[in-house]
DNA sequence: GATGAATGAGTTTTCATTCAT
DNA sequence: GATGAATGAAAACTCATTCAT
């Protein structure tokens, strides 16, 4: 039952925003009382919680994964990296919006506390760019925060128009962003 | 007072956000009643619709000043185009993380209004990109409709967590993203 | 209005208990509705402490007016601080019972509040018998703030059985119990 | 289990009020569940009038013995009378407190039966009282149903401030009270 | 004896909106 | 132009109670 109320109210704040979802809606769309609600949360609040983190633990966990294998170059965990959060648009993309659109729901403790996991994640990532900055497999110029924000932007901001069933699969996708990512847009066969 | 009034929210509505800000709020941080409020507005909704096409038409405008520029290669055009979104930063910074947040508080038909004008500012890059590929500019193998979504999507996102007033300048901001976007990360001299 | 609902939720509050009654209770005996209410008071603990504070302090006010009157005797001035209460029952009867029943359900900070001014009302009782005992108008061996307890207890709970309209009229009572509280029940005659 | 759950019952009652203790806040402080609650009781209710019969009845019952004491004159019946409800508070001090205000949460019909036995004890107390004016203990010019009033007031209100481990041991209290019944405040040594 | 899930009726509170003045 | 009183619909939340197991 508990699951099933976040499985609810995860489609829920993504089709119609948190603060228009009431406890109300939850409840009737999984035909169950307001009762029930809150005999697994104590608050809406609480709920939001729960969502968001679960959701930014699981993947920092699937992050590490990545981080520790020792057969990768820096570019290939990159790939792997991005395609890690591409590939949640299709198998949690709800919980992806729901994760990125509503954390200003959450009480500031609560948005602190998703806020450091998030970071740690970002830190990561960058960690992996500079190792990779370190070992000659990528420009030293620029500066690697940025240069992740921008990445991290690029590739996250496709939750709001990305659509896995269309003409573009995730790979293609993944390989895409990479391309820019490494190699940029010039038209070198020109030179 | 109209203005005031304007002003006013979008401080409220980024700090707080739309749904948590009250009429009530509003008009007490500038020392009105909710009669004045209602006298020039009629709905919380419609203040909201105003802030978002007031926000994305100015956009648009300047957008249009950039594409007529016949002066400019696609490169210096996307450069100013995403100059153009950074400053925005500095100038409107809070209408426009208000106007990225909260688009979901909009009703249905304000929505379709304000989506249409935002594709018409993405498809307009969109056809600088287009132009410099077949100029020559840049390279013909990567969908441009994902190349510009990538690119809007790393731009937008610094309201995030840009400040302009930090070590990185706009100017510096943009110079990274252009050189990632036109040039890569590959450490070319390796070769 | 607002003067409306202090007035009709004394008389509920009286006859149901704060806890028992509802702000639709008040509203609905007044034809007014819950909005109204909250127009006026923030809450409904709001409203308690407006009852308990403004009771108290008129208490006290009206407590002062007789300790700087200097023509009377140290036991005149309890016979009229008794009279005080006493007279209470019959002008605000329903304000006293809530008042001695309710502080309960103030919030912690609301009751440090009132108990403050109870207690500067109680000292105030104390020091007027202390005045006499100094005076050689009453025994010195008794414990003055005990006494004061004793008095006021047996003063205070008139509210639970005393009826103003029945065959004792206020004087009469008072009477009673300055008789006791001075002279005793011991049968001297008998002496 | 029963008597746990009475027993930690009153004191929640003691602490937080009958209408601010909810089973669960019961139960929890016991390490049962709600489950076990009714089936040791109907309904909540049921358990506060349990606490009250058996507190009223127990006090009846200890009134009796003393009532039926053929060596005691009035006077000391009397005193023992405010000792055996001074001697309450060291002993049973939580469910007086409960007994005294709580009383108005009983349904009508419990409150009934329990005012009669109320009622009992007082008219037993007064029945002393008229006795020993009979006997020419106590003088017989004032109304004895007041004087028992004022006498139950100032004795039962010790819940309210007494503290059995403080400076005044219950002995001297009782002396105290007895003193001011018996004796009054008149310092007659000046006559 | 005891439990835990579920309920539903009721509670306080919020707030966009209206409207007479 | 502006106000302040009033409204009503809906929100989050509480809790005594029931009941199958």
């Amino acid at each position: 039952m508990r699951r099933t109320i976040i499985k609810e109210s995860i489609d829920l704040f993504d089709k119609k925003g948190y603060s228009k979802t009431s406890i109300q809606d939850i409840v009737n769309s999984i035909g169950a009382t307001k009762g029930t609600f809150y005999y697994y949360f104590n608050s809406k609040q609480e709920l939001l919680r729960d969502i968001h983190l679960s959701y930014i633990q699981e993947l920092l966990q699937e992050q590490e994964v990545i981080l520790h294998d020792q057969n990768l170059t820096s570019k290939d965990k990159i790939r792997k990296l991005i395609l890690l959060i591409i590939r949640k648009i299709r198998t949690h993309g709800k919980s992806a919006r729901v994760f990125t659109r509503e954390i200003r729901h959450l009480e500031e403790e609560h948005i602190q506390n998703v806020n450091s996991i998030k970071r740690e994640f970002r830190l990561n990532f960058q960690k992996v760019l500079e190792d990779g900055i370190d070992k000659g497999e990528f420009r030293k110029d620029l500066r690697s925060d940025i240069v992740i924000f921008g990445i991290l932007g690029m590739v996250n901001r496709s939750y709001n128009w990305y659509n896995p069933d269309g003409e573009v699969s995730e790979e293609e996708l993944v390989d895409i962003y990479m391309d820019i990512i490494i190699n940029g847009l010039k038209n070198k066969s020109e030179i």
